[in-house]
DNA sequence: ACCGCCTTAAGTAC
DNA sequence: GTACTTAAGGCGGTGC
């Protein structure tokens, strides 16, 4: 499980940036595999369960070659691991192979050491062992090998025993173990084997973090490259390394000086070249290099990896900026799951010719929809929007998959981020400061790199995708407002969707002419629940004022004749007042609300709906009653 | 433009 | 390490 995670070439492996701390999450959770957190319904933390011992065993590959290896001791999950040999066994054949077993073991150095380590080891992994005994098989551990943990941690089933040492340890153990190691995190970050126990120690042992971090210090780059280590520089810059540390990691990205010499206080490339003007070519030149060598050795789904690209591509010139292009265009794909890898692939979409635009878009075409709802993803198709001029390649590629998920991607929290940018552009209600002006800084490079006008652009995408929003409400209005993210693509699309959008009103209305009276909390009436009355109130206005819904949709005047047979129970229980209110302001409907406010607002009684509302002023608290106040202001000019 | 809630990051105590 | 606290930032809600 462990070694597959890390598999590239998808954009479903698993995202590399900070790992989320889910592990609280965990604890009480019912089911199993909760304790990891997902992305697109795959399991991003790998192997970071710790209460799986097993999954250790089943990390590292099975070697079945080598008798040192052999799982004599481990019982039946050895046994049903190691695959037999083709020899056909025999009874003599085994004992002597065994006898040669033993014999070759009790030759080999600290012998006396491993035997007793693994018995006590059978018990220390137990899952169910009472604290005492846990403690008390520890102590023993800790006997046998204090002084000579170094010896040992290179043998297979030693580094198990180690890392099982480190999880079940106190912290005294723990550090015990982890400072015999000191001076020795390089060579074991490299070993098949060890790797698993420097991951541990990062983890468990705080105090020796940075010191092992500092291990890695010029050698960043050699180790990046490391079929091995690579994964552990990750996990050391994403998850432990503070920001200096992972300054200093990314440094060595620059060049040789940076390897030993850290540059302290000065922690992005933008302010080394500050200081050091005249060394910029050397520092691209070096940047460059090492971010190929990253590409070609398949490590591009790591975070360090997107953070050396993002300011390569700051900093680069047309030239450079072209090479990476040219090197990376198809990975894009494997990198938007995290921030800086999102801004990458905003970057190379935007100084893309059209025809590696066209070939990114081929990439990406597959996970079109799971990248719209990316809390990072979901950025690069808005870019794609901007700078895409083939908008018939546009609709083909893109927009044709988010049509075909438009329901699920409208209801998703980024994904809802898409359309409303279709719809609505770069609305500050809807795109967070930051981000528009990440989106602005690019338009810049866009005069020289796109040709079609933007307005023209984004009339030509909105044209595409408006028949599929406008059918998605006709046929499933309930659906959408029942979830109040989802309203605002709903009346983003009646105010912007292009073409006919009266399906969508009328099933809009219809929803609106059931009896208030009828309503449940379980389906509670679109005129009485708190986000939906207001996107009515919201569409009545879009017939007088800003936002202005165009062409106009004449809501007012059809949602009043829907109303007016309850218009009674509306005013009675203080709801939708502020709807009422927008229909009295709204030309189209102000005299016939009028009209119906002065009749008689329920069957039995004779009293006028404005007299209700008069009595209701003076019983009620003032801010629960503010609406029907301007009403009845509105009334009397 | 403002406010309150929530999530996350970082720091601290046990 | 876990639990807890605090600080910061993002995001959704806010109906004159």
């Amino acid at each position: 499980m462990a070694v597959a995670k890390r598999k590239s070439g998808s954009i479903t492996a698993e995202k590399p940036q900070k790992k989320v701390k889910a592990a609280k999450e965990s604890k009480a959770a019912a089911a199993p595999v909760s304790n990891k957190k997902t992305i697109f319904g795959k399991v991003l933390e790998g192997e970071e369960d710790d209460d799986e011992d097993e999954g250790e065993l089943e990390a590292e590959p099975i070697r079945d070659d080598d008798e040192d290896n052999g799982m004599d001791i481990d019982g039946a999950a050895g046994a049903q691991n190691v695959p037999q040999k083709n020899k056909i066994p025999t009874k003599e054949a085994n004992a002597q192979k065994k006898a040669l077993r033993e014999e070759r073991r009790s030759h080999k150095p600290n012998s006396e050491l491993i035997v007793p380590a693994k018995k006590l080891w059978e018990k220390l992994r137990l899952k169910e062992l009472p604290k005492e005994e846990r403690q008390q098989v520890m102590k023993e551990m800790m006997a046998l090998i204090t002084g000579k943990v170094q010896d040992i941690i290179f043998k297979h089933d030693m580094s198990r025993i180690i890392q099982s040492c480190l999880k079940h340890g106190n912290e005294v153990q723990r550090n015990v173990i982890a400072g015999e190691l000191v001076g020795h995190y390089l060579t074991l970050s490299k070993s098949m084997y060890g790797r698993f126990i420097v991951i541990k120690i990062l983890h468990y042992c705080s105090k020796y973090r940075e010191a092992v971090i500092k291990e890695f210090y010029g050698k960043v780059r050699q180790l990046i490259k490391h079929k091995e280590a690579s994964a552990i520089i990750e996990d050391a810059y994403s998850t432990y390394a503070s920001s200096a540390q992972r300054a200093a990691l990314i440094q060595e990205f620059y060049g040789p000086e940076f390897r030993l010499f850290k540059v302290e206080d000065k922690k992005t490339l933008g302010e080394i070249l500050e200081q050091n003007p005249i060394k910029k070519d050397n520092i691209m030149k070096h940047l460059m290099e090492t971010l190929k060598g990253c590409m070609e050795k398949g490590t591009v789904a790591f975070s360090i990896v997107h953070r050396g690209l993002l300011e390569y591509f700051e900093h680069a010139d047309a030239k450079g900026i072209q090479e990476m292009l040219d090197m990376m265009k198809e990975q894009a794909v494997e990198i938007l799951h995290t921030k800086e890898g999102a801004q990458v692939a905003m970057l190379c979409l935007l100084h893309a010719s059209p025809k590696d635009r066209k070939a990114m878009l081929k990439t990406m075409k597959p996970f079109v929809v799971k990248i719209c709802k990316e809390e990072y993803g979901h950025m690069v198709m808005l870019r794609m929007f901007d700078v895409v001029d083939d908008t018939v390649l546009m609709s083909k590629a893109i927009l044709s998959e988010i049509i075909k998920e438009m329901e699920d991607i409208a209801k998703d929290k980024f994904g809802r981020r898409v359309i409303l940018y279709l719809l609505a552009g770069r609305s500050p209600k809807y795109i967070s400061p930051m981000n528009i002006e990440l989106l602005a800084k690019g338009d810049l490079v866009r005069a020289n790199t796109s040709k079609k006008d933007a307005a023209i652009r984004s009339a030509e995408l909105l044209g595409y995708i408006s028949p599929a929003l406008i059918s998605l409400i006709a046929t499933k209005p309930r659906s959408l407002t029942t979830e109040p993210l989802a309203c605002q693509v709903l009346l983003e699309t009646m105010l912007h969707a292009t073409g006919d959008k009266s399906p969508a009103v009328h099933a809009l209305l219809d929803l609106a002419a059931a009896d208030p009276a009828q309503s449940t909390s379980d389906a509670p009436h679109v005129l009485l629940s708190m986000p939906t009355d207001r996107l009515y109130k919201t569409l009545v206005q879009s017939d007088y004022k800003a936002p202005l819904a165009e062409p106009s949709l004449h809501f007012g005047k059809a949602l009043l004749m829907k109303m007016s047979p309850y218009i009674g129970f509306y005013v009675q229980k203080n709801h939708s007042a502020f709807i009422i209110l927008a229909l009295l302001e709204n030309p189209e409907s102000a005299k016939e609300t009028r009209e119906l406010l002065s009749k008689s607002s329920s069957s039995k009684g004779s009293i006028t709906v404005q007299k209700e509302m008069e009595k209701m002023i003076k019983a009620k608290p003032e801010k629960e009653v503010m609406a029907v106040r301007l009403i009845l202001e509105t009334l009397a000019k």
